[in-house]
DNA sequence: GAGTCGACTTGATAAATATCAAGTTGATAG
DNA sequence: CTATCAACTTGATATTTATCAAGTCGACTC
């Protein structure tokens, strides 16, 4: 583990109020490594070894049936994955890939299990990541079920540039055709759903957005915040470092 | 708080391993009541005030957007519900009704807050719960993306064949207008959906289910761990009335 | 610069799903 | 028993979404 990953993670909401003893009996245990492009870090249904940190880079999350793949979030600096798997020391859920270049530290389960059985600090804010993805997967879900595919692509499109402090301007993150993936649709119909966006108040031309129309768009979409967030700020105790959730793809 | 409850509750995952001191505190601030089928408990967007815990009867959770509506899941006795708004003092993501008289507990949630912080055993036992929430939320969300309709229909009565101790011959618990919108489609299409699973191994005759070739129907809706459950027992001790978690609609 | 590759787009078509409009059934109240 | 009502079913149709098949574009390699 090398030492100048540590404040970075330290900082992370998930290990910020945890005795610094803890903190460092914890990391004693951890690896640290580098990753290229495209490299595939967890397969669904493997033993929950490890829980997983992204200090640099982005982590794609996906889950396959048979053929058929799907994205379900990714994950960017500095957030962990496949927590509740290690804690219920149950099969991943979800596969995980990175898709850049990405730096991640991994945590043996079975030390994090023993550490919030002392760490009363550390395991509230277990609990309070817990219930941070819940909610966000509820949020998924309801999205896929109440709205059909180009609500759901301009509730996508008017999340971005919220991320981007509501800029009518901004670029996409992720690749389009995962992008098409999260939201439930093939490429080709976001693809076409961006450009019946354009009478609603959205213009889109490769990875730039550019809002033209915002009242429009946000009737369209109608957002709220039971479906697209964001949460009030944790009743946790909050660090300087802001957490990147799943959601943000 | 009637005393005659107190015993199931005490039972539930999430308050068998606390201190009796700490379960009987909680329990002081406790409200028990009971309701008339149809019910509405909750309110999506209210503050999060209580954790409701079914003792009796049935809840439906679902949840709005504009006119459309969608159930999420279904929570019997003894289970609870709403846990994680709670714990983040957030608005609550899903309304809840009654489907039959229900018995109900609510517990406030600034004491359940309080709780957790100095009782680690009752911590923990709220990390597997939201864990094990979470895992479902996910599972419901990989259905959703992954199968079409009519194998969500096939995988959704194996599940419940699995319920019913893999019994070929069972009855559906809820109502098919339930089941469709927690399927993610419409009544008229979980009825077509049915009469042509006729050919794929199981006949449905009102609420009656019969198998009448497993492998068949096995093949078809492809059921997997990592879609349909269930997960390993939990590795929080282990109480002995089985819990009911939010999957069984 | 030419070639290659994958992402993206577009159009034509097919399949899945929703909607609308009757019926039917079954439970319950009077 | 009859009336009523909601759930369920069925058929016809419309809409949405996926699939297939070319193309275009841009980044990167050689």
């Amino acid at each position: 583990m090398r030492i100048d990953e540590l404040p970075s993670i330290r900082h992370l909401p998930l290990f910020c109020n945890m005795a610094t003893e803890n903190f460092e009996a914890l990391m004693r245990g951890a690896y640290s490594q580098s990753f290229p492009a495209g490299m595939q870090l967890v397969e669904q249904g493997a033993p929950a070894d490890f829980l997983f940190i992204v200090v640099e880079g982005a982590v794609e999350m996906y889950a396959g049936w048979g053929k058929r793949e799907s994205t379900m979030g990714v994950i960017r600096p500095v957030g962990c994955f496949i927590l509740a798997a290690c804690i219920k020391d149950a099969p991943y859920l979800m596969s995980a890939r990175t898709l850049q270049p990405s730096k991640i530290v991994m945590l043996p389960a079975p030390d994090l299990r023993a550490v919030f059985r002392r760490d009363t600090e550390f395991a509230v804010s277990v609990i309070n990541e817990l219930a941070g993805a819940f909610r966000t997967v509820i949020r998924h879900a309801k999205g896929l079920k109440l709205r059909d595919a180009r609500q759901r692509i301009a509730a996508y499109l008017l999340e971005q540039s919220r991320y981007a402090d509501n800029a009518n301007s901004f670029v996409l993150q992720v690749e389009k055709r995962l992008i098409a993936s999260y939201l439930g649709m093939t490429p080709e119909n976001l693809s076409r759903g961006l450009r019946q966006l354009e009478t609603e108040g959205v213009r889109v031309k490769g990875m730039e957005v550019t809002v033209t129309d915002r009242d429009r768009l946000t009737e369209f979409a109608a957002p709220n915040v039971l479906l697209d967030g964001p949460d009030p700020e944790g009743s946790d105790g909050i660090c300087l470092p802001p957490p990147t959730a799943i959601h943000p793809v």
